[in-house]
DNA sequence: CACGGATCCTGATGGC
DNA sequence: TGCCATCAGGATCCGT
């Protein structure tokens, strides 16, 4: 579910409210992808500083530490009153005296993990060889298109492997490729300057829009308020195969990629 | 080392 | 209360 619009929203939907907040407990359910790490009791008294992001990775500064809150395939997290009981897939519970932070993961994908600092080896391993962040300064055109040099792979699957950037994900990546008039297929290395500038300003625009329109809902996302999105309305080519471009009017064309799908349209983009 | 594939897990959907 | 195969927004690990 969650690339990075959708991670984002769901940032921006409750750090103003936790930041500042005392943690008073945290309930686990069934395991996820890691372990905590550390002992429940370690969060209890700490305070949430604030909320940050790093690709799609939730950072909440604790006064001696940070949580990594990852999303998965299927996760959402929701804050507030507690209102219900934990479901059969409400996995992690923050307790907190500004409201509670429930992550509700079906698949279990998802993670959250205790590390003392970010410079941690356990923070590292996650975080420590993540890409540029997309909507920030240092996304430019100039060292993406250099990085691009380096990679024998098809392009679609640099950008979801994220060590060039961060936060395209299976959408988007099908989304920004349509938008650049790329190939999925084409290898990264071949991209020529001009190219690689219009995929780097397609990837940009892609995410910002979705941010700004609430971050996608194509399955089942909501934010921190338990709103949806509505991105999906306006998916040029994901989930659209068979239908006709929205722009030439072709037939939308699906492939495998990486065990992933892929859309894109013959005429639109070049090979 | 860089790449491609298998893998974790549950639920929804569609064909038979 | 049908059963089975396939697919789903991620990313790590492992073999080559």
């Amino acid at each position: 579910m969650p690339e990075l619009p959708e991670v984002e929203v769901t940032r921006l939907g409750f750090a103003d409210r936790i930041a500042g907040a005392e943690i008073t407990g945290l309930t686990l359910g069934k395991p996820l992808r890691w372990p905590l790490g550390c002992e429940p009791s370690l969060l209890v008294g700490q305070k949430v500083l604030q909320v940050r992001r790093r690709g799609k990775y939730l950072l909440l500064d604790t006064s001696e530490g940070l949580l990594l809150i990852h999303l998965g395939m299927s996760g959402s997290l929701g804050f507030g009153k507690v209102l219900q009981a934990a479901g059969k897939h409400d996995h992690f519970e923050l307790q907190t005296t500004a409201g509670s932070l429930r992550l509700h993961d079906p698949r279990r994908f998802g993670a959250v993990v205790y590390a003392a600092s970010e410079t941690d080896a356990v923070a590292q391993k996650l975080i420590g060889r993540l890409g540029v962040e997309p909507l920030s300064d240092a996304f430019d055109a100039r060292a993406f298109h250099q990085a691009l040099q380096l990679r024998q792979t098809v392009i679609k699957q640099v950008l979801l492997a994220g060590e060039v950037v961060v936060g395209v994900g299976n959408i988007y990546a099908s989304e920004a490729l349509f938008m650049a008039g790329i190939r999925p297929t084409v290898r990264a290395a071949r991209l020529s300057k001009p190219r690689a500038a219009r995929l780097h300003a397609a990837i940009r625009e892609v995410l910002a829009q979705a941010v700004a329109k609430g971050g996608s809902t194509l399955k089942d996302f909501s934010n921190a308020q338990g709103e949806s999105g509505y991105f999906q309305l306006e998916a040029m080519v994901y989930d659209r195969a068979g239908l006709p471009c929205r722009v030439c009017g072709a037939p939308v064309k699906t492939m495998r990629q990486g065990q992933r799908s892929t859309f894109f349209c013959v005429n639109c983009q070049k090979p």
